[in-house]
DNA sequence: CGCCAGGCCTGCACGC
DNA sequence: TGCGTGCAGGCCTGGC
């Protein structure tokens, strides 16, 4: 389940070994995937070198001098670096096979995932055009957050993990971020004051940034591995922890239903 | 067997 | 009219 800091990390991972490469071929094993991969792939990226890799939300943004290769992994994608001919397994969609003797495999079982591509300025991708602030950039502050908050009546956890507000805060970090900032997932997003925008935007970055540190510290594992292996191990306030004891105060963390989504949360700890 | 999890786009209804 | 907002549906598989 990719949230922004997997995503991070996996650009991190494979950043490397794309960076600079030329693309010997194209392999597209099932195509149904979000939305179709573009058949004409192959033929477009075939000879062509990786000039740079991004990350824009929970997008990875591999961008060539003709056009950018748009990668998403859903819910249950990931990229991992192998060598030339290493055979694919059941749910492996999708391989960009590079110069250097080895070739990055997208493997999807749920196939929410996506892989685009897109000439010209990729900020104007359809996807991309719309997307709030990243959540660890300078822009995203407590004025932003509270300014942006005040015509919304919905809850204020939805707000957050509105990618038109801000990007990349899923539900686990969404859950855990109210958490630390004490705030109840219910809470309409204009009622929350400014000094608790501050604690909350404070808290989201916290979160990312301890999940993406962890994420660091195994990417040797994640790279050669299953692409599920231990960075995602953070210690959860409230993530899964219903009616289980508040890691603070001990009252057991309450769960209700958000947006057809999981919420988590402390009924002594958060107001 | 049924249900749930996840990201997030799409379509619809609503109010200003 | 058009926009922002709010909400539900849908995609898909694995695990319980």
């Amino acid at each position: 389940m990719p949230e922004l800091p997997e995503v991070e990390t996996t650009l991190r991972g494979i950043a490397p070994h794309l960076q600079d490469q030329i693309v010997s071929d194209v392999v597209i094993r099932n195509a149904n995937l979000r939305w179709p991969i573009p058949k004409d792939l192959p033929k477009l990226l075939r000879g062509r070198t990786v000039r740079s890799l991004q990350r824009r939300a929970k997008y990875l943004l591999v961008a060539f001098d003709h056009g950018t290769l748009i990668l998403h992994l859903g819910m249950s994608g990931s990229l991992r670096i192998l060598p030339h001919g290493t055979s694919a397994e059941k749910h492996d969609h999708f391989d960009l096979v590079l110069g250097n003797g080895e070739l990055m495999r997208l493997r999807d079982p749920r196939r929410f995932g996506a892989v685009l591509w897109h000439e010209g300025d990729v900020a104007e991708h359809v996807l991309l055009a719309h997307l709030g602030p990243e959540p660890l950039s300078v822009e995203f502050d407590s004025k932003y957050l509270y300014d942006a908050t005040r015509k919304r009546n919905a809850a204020i956890k939805l707000a957050i993990m509105d990618s038109q507000l801000v990007v990349g805060v899923g539900n686990i970090y969404a859950n855990e971020a109210l958490f630390r900032a004490g705030i109840r997932p219910q809470l309409a997003a204009n009622k929350v004051s400014r000094p608790r925008c501050k604690r909350l935007v404070q808290a989201i970055k916290e979160v990312l940034r301890e999940a993406i540190k962890q994420g660091g510290s195994s990417l040797r594992d994640f790279i050669h591995s299953d692409g599920s292996s231990g960075y995602f191990q953070q210690h959860y306030f409230v993530y899964g922890r219903k009616d289980e004891a508040c890691k603070q105060c001990r009252t057991p963390i309450k769960h209700i239903k958000q947006g057809q989504r999981s919420s988590f949360y402390c009924p002594q700890c958060q107001k």
